[in-house]
DNA sequence: TGGCTCTCTGAAATCGATTGTATTTTAGCC
DNA sequence: GGCTAAAATACAATCGATTTCAGAGAGCCA
């Protein structure tokens, strides 16, 4: 532990008030300039480096913002789904460019836990909350009490709260008419609905349906929360079943990789036989065999945004829900047009 | 924000001390088992939540770690390289099983500064180090000075600061000598071995040539830091200037599905013309097609090892380098033995 | 009853910074 | 030089908790 310098040390070695000291190290334009450098020179020579416990105690605040990851239903494990990662990433850059600190929150607490621990406790300024399944209610009751949250998800109609996410009709919709386009006439979806991000995607992929006046079938829909074995085996025995289908649009790019092995092990040839879409655009999704066809929702814009709305909030500003930008990304799983 | 209820406050509703108050909430055996009783009724009932600031500062201590991971050279960009974020995540769960949080250092900051703006600042007890890359002066440095460091890495010898990690000579055995039981002869290496972590996996592979009495081309290896397009492209132009390997080694599971997708664009099926063994054993390894042979780090457990060393460290005991289990997981990217 | 111990609670110092107010120093001008 | 205004610095209160120390009662025993 390297010995700890503190203000009034520092004050004592430039011969001068703490408050003094405070302000040069502030950059104050009280300080003469040359009284400053004197200080701040001092203060690099030991290394000096302020208490931010200290200091956020007096100031109120925590130059910091708190990033609430979903846990996988049932288990004690957090999400593995990159998609998650990459944001936790992305909002990371994001945060360190405006000065923030990032604090991880622990999964196993709740929302509520989560916002005593971290928003009340004076730990985080503000809270980004990745995902709303579940807690929309609870959401609700926070943006009410006017608490600094953004939200990542999707949402009907105007939420009260708020959310940034991609444009998840939208995405549906170009996957959806991509394969339709192709002359792919039974898509599977793969997904949960009870998510609303994926119950936006999926009135998307109706919606294509609808647009170019083809059918769709209703069953056609497998109701999957993350990818990995589970959906592997979920996906084998639904096309053992009997299903036969041309195109597979899956709600996230893990489950589309789950099934396309799973396709494939049941004698399906990618994109030959089957057409598949996924969604997220996540950084495996172009080295995989062969590579995805997707929908881009923009992870880095999608922390730069939320971070900023966020610090908008934290600084008593509104904010609005926005979406970034959706695109199709199309690459081998789909086949030649 | 909801109003903020203070300490004195509850004092001043519950007609006792502040100290009192403290003690309660702190469940001290000081304070009689009905005033704690009613103290804690009041404080539910408000909701309170201790102000982290004022409690760290009074007890020289955050409860938090913090955590560095690299940045890919030259860019600004954090790394994509899932095993990465899902060591985050392994580590955030660790971290939070113990009270602690977890604050992710932001990625444009250098070793130094993450070291006085995370541990000299107060803001955590202790830092996690993904990835000695690069910086193996300034850890020596810093373990000197007593920090609260422990570092995810590989290292030769014994390293004057704690260190976890795989087995990485082991792993780089145990792929070698795998690929050569199935009768590989030309295997061609993937990594950038000025890594240290790298390098021993580098070693592992001469190692089990050597221990099985096979020639090894000191050529055949290709210096790739990440995966993504640019490993891709240099792989395919090494296969097209003439290199003909009948296996390949990844010192990663990105580069190694960076490698089956470049090799499969040359006419290459894997794994009949070509096997293939990655390293990391992240989530998409088993969903890739096909399938990734690959040596698993157990990236929970080493998480779990890097918070428990540390948190000894915190507390003033000595901590020692650990490996986690290290072991080959079969899977279809080698074919049949 | 006096004295003593043992429990429990209160008073006050403290952690290290920021900031409003007071005070000193400097500068400007006749 | 003497006076005033402005600039620079010092003083002191404050943020919200923890913790040492002192003190108030209660209980016990001779």
């Amino acid at each position: 532990m390297a010995k700890k310098v503190t203000m009034s040390e520092l004050a004592r070695l430039a011969k001068v008030d703490i408050s003094t000291v405070s302000r040069a190290l502030n950059d104050s334009p009280l300080v003469k300039s040359h009284t400053k450098a004197a200080i701040l020179k001092i203060a690099d020579e030991v290394g000096y480096t302020v208490n931010v416990a200290a200091r956020n105690l007096r100031k109120q605040s925590s130059e910091a913002i708190g990033i609430v990851i979903p846990l996988a239903p049932g288990s004690e494990q957090t999400i593995s789904d990159p998609f998650f990662l990459e944001m936790v990433g992305s909002v990371s850059h994001a945060a360190s460019e405006h000065g923030y600190d990032l604090i991880i929150s622990v999964p196993k607490d709740e929302m509520v836990i989560a916002e005593r621990r971290l928003l009340h406790s004076g730990r985080a300024d503000g809270l980004i909350v990745i995902g709303q399944a579940g807690r929309t209610e609870r959401l609700n009751v926070m943006s009410a009490s006017n608490s600094n949250i953004v939200v990542w998800g999707g949402a009907d109609g105007e939420p009260s709260y708020t959310l940034v996410g991609s444009d998840n009709v939208k995405g549906g919709k170009l996957a959806t008419s991509h394969l339709l386009k192709l002359g792919r006439r039974r898509i599977l979806f793969l997904g949960d609905i009870d998510l609303p991000e994926v119950a936006l995607r999926y009135k998307g992929f109706i919606q294509a349906h609808i647009d170019l006046g083809i059918a769709y079938d209703p069953n056609a829909m497998l109701k999957l929360n993350f990818g990995g074995q589970t959906a592997y085996d979920a996906i084998a025995s639904y096309i053992e079943s009997g299903f036969d289908c041309d195109a597979v649009f899956a709600a996230s790019d893990v489950l589309a990789m789950s099934a396309i092995h799973a396709l494939r092990a049941k004698g399906k040839s990618i994109p030959k036989d089957v057409s598949v879409v996924g969604y997220d655009n996540i950084g495996q999704a172009a080295m995989s065999t062969p590579s995805l066809t997707t929908i881009n929702q923009n992870i880095a814009q999608g922390g730069q945004i939320m971070v900023d709305l966020l610090l908008k909030k934290i600084n008593g500003n509104k904010a609005v829900s926005q979406f970034t930008d959706t695109e199709l990304i199309i690459r081998g799983s789909c086949g030649a047009a």
